[in-house]
DNA sequence: TAGGCCATCTGGTCCT
DNA sequence: AGGACCAGATGGCCTA
C-alpha cells in the first residue's frame, strides 16, 4: 500500500488528486492526504470494495439526476473522493450500503404509489410528499365513494361542481384531487 | 438566488 | 451482535 493515495487542494474545497505525487506545477496548494490520516488503524484492507460498490450501482439503478454527469475517469475519480471523505469502518461502509438499498426499496414503493393515484397526463413526477398527500386525499374519496354507494363518475363530477367536502386537513382536498380524478377513464 | 426536492452519510435506537 | 429503522446534517440539482 502506498504511503498516501490523495491529494487535497488547499485552495478549492472539492478537488482530490489520486497518487503518489502531486499535481505537476501545482505543488505549493495540494497536501497529501495520507491513508492513516483515513484509517487510523490502518491494517485495513477493503479487497472488494470495488465489487461491493459496483454490485450495489447495478442493482440500485439510481436516479439519473443523482448520477454524476461526466466521463469514466471522473466517476472514477469522484469514487475515490468519495472514499476519501469518508473515514471507514467495515461495518459503517456495510451499514451504508444497506440503508441505501433500503432508500431504494422505498423509493421503488414511490413509483408503485405514484402509479396508483390519479395525475394530469402532463403532470409532472410528483414528489415523495405529494405522493402521500394525493394517496389520502383519494383514498378518503374512494371511501366515501364506496360508503355513500355513489356512482364514480357522478360523484366526481359533483365534487368538481360543488367542492369536495368529505376529507378535512388535506392540502389535496378539493380540486386539485377530483381536476385529476375527471381525466379517470371510470369505463 | 432562494427554496424545494432528493440522495447519501451518520449515529442513535429498537428489534430479532 | 447485527440488521432495520429513523431523523438530522449536508450538498447537489432544478426551477421560479
Amino acid at each position: 500500500m502506498s504511503d498516501f493515495l490523495f491529494w487535497e487542494r488547499t485552495d478549492q474545497q472539492d478537488s482530490f488528486q489520486l497518487g503518489g505525487s502531486p499535481p505537476a506545477g501545482k505543488s505549493s496548494s495540494w497536501l497529501p492526504i495520507t491513508w492513516h490520516s483515513l484509517v487510523p488503524d490502518a491494517e485495513i484492507a477493503f479487497p472488494d470494495l470495488g465489487e461491493q460498490i459496483q454490485q450495489l450501482e447495478g442493482s440500485a439503478e439510481p436516479d439519473s439526476s443523482s448520477l454524476v454527469q461526466s466521463d469514466d475517469s471522473t466517476q472514477l475519480w469522484d469514487h475515490h473522493k468519495f472514499v476519501a471523505a469518508h473515514s471507514y469502518s467495515p461495518q459503517r461502509y456495510a451499514a451504508n450500503v444497506r440503508e441505501r438499498k433500503r432508500m431504494l426499496s422505498i423509493n421503488s414503493a414511490f413509483d408503485v404509489l405514484r402509479g396508483h393515484v390519479p395525475t394530469f397526463p402532463y403532470e409532472k413526477r410528483l414528489s415523495k410528499i405529494d405522493t402521500l398527500r394525493l394517496a389520502i386525499a383519494y383514498i378518503a374519496l374512494l371511501s366515501d365513494i364506496l360508503t355513500t354507494g355513489s356512482d364514480p363518475k357522478s360523484y366526481v363530477q359533483k365534487c368538481m361542481k360543488n367542492g369536495y367536502t368529505g376529507h378535512q386537513n388535506a392540502r389535496w382536498n378539493t380540486s386539485d384531487l377530483t381536476a385529476r380524478l375527471s381525466w379517470v377513464k371510470w369505463d
